[in-house]
DNA sequence: TGCCTGATGTTCT
DNA sequence: GAACATCAGGCAC
């Protein structure tokens, strides 16, 4: 479950979607290297990689890798648990429909108020981004595994995760 | 419901 | 100067 405090409430999201992406993987922002964007690919494991992409959209990724592996997970969609309202004031437009909130990277994003990249290298936890464990446990059966989406490279590799059913997943 | 396309700017070659 | 881990709106069916 991702967390926002902010002075207008909290914010809830339990996350149903993600992509996996390695230094070892041509679709990954670190295959050739470090560079000033990516650098807090390479820390150790726990911190935001946020990155602004399309000329108008930021996506959120969580760092796991040792110190000097580039390696993240990106945040894909989420289920609002908490925040509706917030979540519905930080969208705007095209913020009618509950599924559409925030079934996408670029969507998840903004519902949490993500306007910059300044969180990326920043470290989990309750003044940036939190993360915490899910209220009740994940089946790992209900777990499907597929190729990842909207990239054009390595696009056989099985790294995308999602949760079986669930409506705020972004594409079957 | 589903394809097609324009918007928009950073990053790296 | 091209590519890009995207989204929303428009149009055809």
């Amino acid at each position: 479950v991702l967390e926002k405090h902010t002075d207008r409430g909290l914010i809830r999201l339990k996350i149903v979607e993600t992509e996996a992406y390695h230094q070892d993987d041509p679709a990954s922002h670190t295959y050739n290297g470090q560079t000033l964007r990516t650098a807090p690919m390479f820390e150790a494991g726990g911190r935001l990689y946020v990155y602004f992409t399309y000329g108008m959209h930021y996506c959120l990724n969580i760092v796991t890798g040792r110190k000097g592996v580039g390696e993240a997970v990106l945040i894909r969609a989420a289920e609002p648990l908490e925040g509706l309202e917030l979540i519905r004031s930080n969208r705007g437009r095209g913020s009618d429909e509950l599924t559409s909130l925030t079934n996408g990277p670029g969507k998840l994003a903004q519902a949490l108020g993500i306007n910059s990249t300044n969180l990326s290298g920043k470290l989990i936890g309750p003044t940036t981004i939190d993360l915490q464990p899910a209220d009740s446990p994940v089946n790992p059966k209900k777990i499907i595994v597929t190729s990842r989406v909207g990239i054009t490279k390595a696009m056989d590799n099985p790294w995308r995760f999602y949760l079986a059913g669930n409506k705020f997943v972004s594409k079957l």
